[in-house]
DNA sequence: GAGTATGTTATATG
DNA sequence: GCATATAACATACT
């Protein structure tokens, strides 16, 4: 989404302010870099791996990463977000990174391969096949939700997300990978592409996700959408995790 | 004050 | 090397 904020509303544009308000967050690369390259120069293109953002400017790739509470947003002259933490002006109005929490990045790339190749991540999660999902799980031990959100074997699937696939593929988080059957597997990378899809498609609003979404309401105690018990919580690797016991039954025996 | 939160990374441990 | 758990990061909210 935020991928699209830029197409829709910066490209072609051209950046003549820049205001870097939170350096802790500026990871890569250094100011004198990005006004150099970027002041007077046009938006020429995005690009996305997983849930990270590339936004080309001069010669150097803008690098964002949102992090838990991050958000990019174009506004006009003189308005401002509660907690800017990049602004770049083009024409009075400017593309603003906001972020309360402040762990999203930013920073510079030459290349967009760059990006991939230095945090070693994996096929991005809308484009990865089932094959190459069910591969990259091969030789693996564990709990399948752990390794779905390990961005080095895939990228782009994040703790809601993942709750979500396997509540719709009725499998539980803590299933160990090496049970799993090959058409399990295959589902599994059908299911995160759809997942996302929709998601991009309800313009991230969980509230516009169909019935029997689990992200509607992902808490502990609600309804399951689909046999309507209660909804469990649990901690795995870490993370919160949310599933229906009954349409998920547990079978770790790795 | 305590507990929790959509992510990533470092560190310790088995 | 691999997997797991925990803490840390920084802030908002219940």
């Amino acid at each position: 989404m935020a991928r699209m904020i830029v197409q829709e509303t910066a490209l072609g544009r051209r950046i003549d302010d820049i205001d870097v308000l939170d350096r802790k967050m500026f990871v890569k690369g250094t100011e004198e870099e990005m006004r150099r390259s970027f002041l007077g120069s046009e938006v020429t293109g995005t690009f996305r791996h997983g849930k990270n953002l590339l936004i080309g400017i001069g010669d150097r790739w803008l690098y964002v990463h949102l992090g838990m509470s991050g958000s990019l947003h174009m506004v006009g002259p003189g308005e401002r977000t509660p907690h800017q933490r990049l602004r770049l002006g083009m024409g009075g109005s400017a593309l603003v990174l906001d972020d309360p929490r402040r762990f999203g990045r930013f920073g510079l790339y030459r290349r967009p391969e760059d990006l991939v190749s230095e945090k070693g991540l994996g096929p991005d999660a809308l484009r990865i096949t089932d094959r190459e999902l069910a591969e990259r799980m091969e030789g693996r031990r564990g709990a399948i939700k752990p390794l779905l959100l390990d961005q080095s074997i895939l990228a782009g699937v994040g703790n809601l997300y993942a709750d979500e696939c396997l509540f719709q593929e009725g499998l539980h988080p803590a299933t160990g990978v090496r049970v799993m059957t090959g058409a399990e597997l295959t589902g599994l990378g059908r299911r995160v592409r759809k997942v996302l899809e929709t998601s991009i498609a309800a313009g991230t609003d969980f509230a516009k996700l169909p019935d029997g979404s689990l992200l509607r309401r992902r808490e502990e105690g609600a309804p399951c959408p689909r046999c309507g018990r209660e909804l469990a919580s649990m901690r795995l690797g870490g993370r919160t995790t949310v599933l229906c016991p009954a349409c998920q039954p547990f079978r770790a025996d790795w």
